[in-house]
RNA sequence: CGCGGGGUGGAGCAGUCAGGUAGCUCGCAAGGCUCAUAACCUUGAGGUCGUCCGUUCAAAUCGGACCCCCGCAACCA
């Protein structure tokens, strides 16, 4: 058995979850359910970072210590990956023990290592707003954020050699071209570094300016920097220092998914730290794109201001788990930018749920009740022409794409098999063969359209799970998707017969507008 | 000349590496069918493939110049 070790970035819990932790999660919950239709030994993480000036500031807000702020905002988190059947394997919080004792050693043996050292830091500073700026940031000697003054200073930090294994970065992302992805992230960060002297990284606050993160065994004075906290966490969840053979068994990781904005810490930072450690890096940093939200209320479109923020939880409310799920990864090609809007969600929903998948399941089954009486009929010998062609090359498409991490093709590939039987209904006309009484044409003509049911379905099943379950219960089975075998299921003609079939209401109603 | 990505019918994309009638999904229009969620199927309209120049029998595709859009440019999760 092969293991599958998968994360999401731990989302900071400074505010509440929105459209872009959900598609970040449901990316990694399909991709997660492939693995474990494959087979695979699948151990999918996500979690929430809490430290830094930005929770204690808003925890002050709500007139909550830090550690009650967080325990509620993580929560939230929690609920929607719930809420959203998105099944990890993990939850881990930066607040944690287990993490704080992993990132307290980590350090101190960096420390000792002479890869973590101390420096004067020299930047300017807002007050305010507790930022450090750069020269070029701070330009006008006022904050970028909130336009106040900043000031000059010098403190004693510690500093975390980046600059040391700068030129075995460049060689290791080189020698591993799926190391980054998609190619654009590649470039990017392969130019940077070719383009640009990394430096050291400043990995402590000192803290009379902040108290609210995990302290240095070595130093009572300082707290660690949330991103070198943070990044952490994929040892530390994995066992590191804890659990030896877990830790073995899972580490390295095979593919981190990260939004674009996140790129240089997951690229940059997060190799090298492991470098420093003598650890493997992660075989796959995948840096997907963003969504831009616009809202439709009526006719007119709604300008993104920030009360107009889009919630997760609303949607699946309005629409569906599985819609909002399948919105997600049909609507834009995985790696790009994409804009939400109603509008396009109610069409998509609508075309290719309702009217493609939903109608064709619907119809379906109402002909086996129609003329068999709800039982699945007799399989005939061979498989018809129609969907030889399809059903011959969607498994290699398939898990070439899903390999590819290219979700948006997927789709395309196991709606061409969608397509397939509605179509076929139309040039068969089961209605003309039942009038005509050609039952044994009209048993094999059903028989294969149920099956191609079947196989629709184990091909969606990482993106819809809960439907995808439906519709084989729908058709008389009653085993349970998650733990299907990929090989054994798609097997053309091993739909049994005589199952009786339990249609329900339509899978996606038709959102009317 | 900082680095990188991109400009293809109304929208979103494929095709560019290996030049040879411009393809897919949605939307739109007409027709067909009735098992079905006014769903499904067929057909059609719609594109000087960012601009200009060059190579070639032939360029979305190769070469050059230019214009425009978007990322990245470091203590910020």
């Amino acid at each position: 058995m092969k293991k599958f070790y998968l994360s999401t970035p731990l989302y900071y819990v400074n505010s509440s979850p929105h459209i872009g932790h959900a598609y970040t999660n449901i990316a990694g919950d399909v991709q997660a359910r492939f693995h474990r239709l494959l087979g695979d030994e699948v151990f999918f993480l996500t979690g929430t970072d809490e430290h830094g000036q930005k929770i204690k500031r808003a925890a002050e807000e709500q007139n909550l210590s830090p550690q009650d702020f967080v325990d509620k905002t993580s929560d939230n988190f929690k609920i929607l990956w719930q809420t959203l059947n998105v099944r990890t394997d993990d939850f881990i919080r930066t607040t944690e023990p287990r993490h704080k004792k992993v990132v307290q050693k980590v350090i101190k043996d960096l420390y000792e290592k002479k890869d973590v050292y101390e420096s004067v830091y020299e930047g300017f500073y807002c007050v305010p707003c507790e930022s450090f700026w750069t020269e070029t940031q701070a330009a006008d000697n006022k904050c970028p954020d909130c336009k106040r003054d900043v000031e000059f200073i010098k403190e004693k930090n510690y500093f975390f050699k980046l600059s040391k294994y700068q030129d075995w970065l460049i060689s290791h992302i080189e020698k591993n071209k799926d190391f980054i992805k998609p190619t654009e992230r590649y470039n990017e960060v392969l130019s940077f570094l070719k383009g640009n002297k990394l430096n050291d990284l400043c990995i402590s606050r000192p803290k009379e300016r902040l108290e609210w993160g995990i302290e240095f065994a070595f130093d009572p004075d300082y707290v660690t920097y949330v991103w070198f906290d943070a990044l952490l966490n994929y040892i530390s969840a994995a066992g590191c220092f804890s659990d030896k053979a877990k830790f073995e068994r899972l580490w390295p990781a095979d593919f981190h998914f990260i939004g674009k904005d996140i790129l240089r810490q997951h690229a940059i930072y997060w190799p090298i730290m492991l470098k420093a450690l003598e650890l493997p890096p992660p075989k796959c940093v995948f840096a997907h794109g963003w969504w831009l939200v616009e809202k439709d209320s009526g006719s007119e479109k709604m300008s993104k201001s920030k009360g107009n923020v889009v919630s997760p939880l609303d949607i699946v409310e309005e629409f569906g788990k599985d819609c909002f799920r399948f919105f997600l990864l049909r609507e834009v090609p995985f790696g790009l930018d994409g804009k939400f809007s109603y509008k396009a969600m109610i069409q998509r929903v609508n075309s290719d749920l309702a009217n493609d998948l939903g109608n064709l399941v619907f119809r379906s089954l109402n002909m086996v009740e129609k003329y068999f009486m709800g039982r699945i009929p007799e399989a005939g010998k061979e498989m018809p022409a129609e969907y030889k062609k399809v059903i011959d090359e969607l498994p290699e498409k398939y898990l070439k794409s899903m390999k590819d991490i290219n979700f948006y093709l997927s789709l395309e590939n196991i709606w061409e098999l969608v397509r397939i039987a509605n179509k076929s209904v139309e040039e068969k006309k089961p209605w003309s063969l039942a009038k005509e009484k050609k039952i044994k044409e009209l048993e094999n003509f059903i028989y294969f359209l149920m099956e191609s049911l079947r196989i629709i379905s184990i091909y969606l099943y990482p993106f819809i799970p809960e439907t995808c379950q439906k519709i084989y219960n729908q058709l008389g089975l009653d085993k349970p998707l998650d733990k299907a075998d990929f090989q054994k299921e798609i097997e053309w003609g091993s739909l049994p017969s005589g199952l009786a079939t339990k249609k329900g209401e339509p899978l996606f109603p038709r959102i009317e507008t």
